[in-house]
DNA sequence: CAGGATCCTCGAAGATACTG
DNA sequence: CAGTATCTTCGAGGATCCTG
């Protein structure tokens, strides 16, 4: 069975669909550095509604990625932390971060140039 | 100057948001293979209409991370290709479709686990 | 605090047709 | 062949309000 991105009806390219939008990178990232809580994220990361945060990590969780643990303790609330196969994507996704902080301003300047 | 992806005002978020999306990712990744025709591509990649293939070669062109060349010979065309920049990507790009491609059973699996 | 539900809007993207 | 132009639709996503 193939997998090639480049079919369009093959699940790798839905795969590929799935975390190749900027808000699962971003929060994928966030994550990899430690669990957080949900409003911790949200302040984290900037200029992320509710509905977004949410509609991400849901469907981050829905794909087994990411994990939610209710926590008791005062004060209540939620932890959202990587799960062993969403580590294996902090590769890909911190080699992408990288790239794009360290090229913004080569882009910057090509986008001036042409 | 911070290039933090985490913030919304950042350049850094501004270059992820360029490339983080399905189908910027699956060109350059073809573009990475060597460089193609405009209806090759669009052949390559299945399901992507003209509009979205010249849109998403626009945008990656005026980022620098693209270069257009006409083709005088018959039949005469365009060729795309990745800039020495835009070759820089292949790695976060590629390491992403490798991801996508390996652990796309995992996915399904996750997704009917849960 | 962490969401679900609802409403609404605006832009992404398909379809189609035309051009150098 | 390699696009551009126009029109239209459809759903992503913001704003707001409500709940366990």
């Amino acid at each position: 069975m193939e997998h090639d991105v480049f079919l369009a009806d093959c699940p790798a390219r839905t795969t590929l669909q799935l975390i190749a939008d900027a808000w699962s990178v971003v929060v994928i990232h966030a994550l990899g550095q430690r669990p957080h809580r949900y409003a911790e994220l949200q302040e984290r990361i900037g200029g992320i509604s509710k509905k977004m945060l949410t509609q991400t990590l849901r469907k981050l969780q829905d794909n087994g990625l990411v994990e939610r643990r209710r926590i008791p303790a005062a004060p209540p609330g939620s932890e959202y932390r990587l799960t062993p196969l969403g580590e294996t994507l902090l590769e890909p996704v911190r080699s992408l971060a990288r790239w794009a902080e360290q090229n913004t301003e080569a882009l910057l300047a090509a986008r001036g140039a042409d």
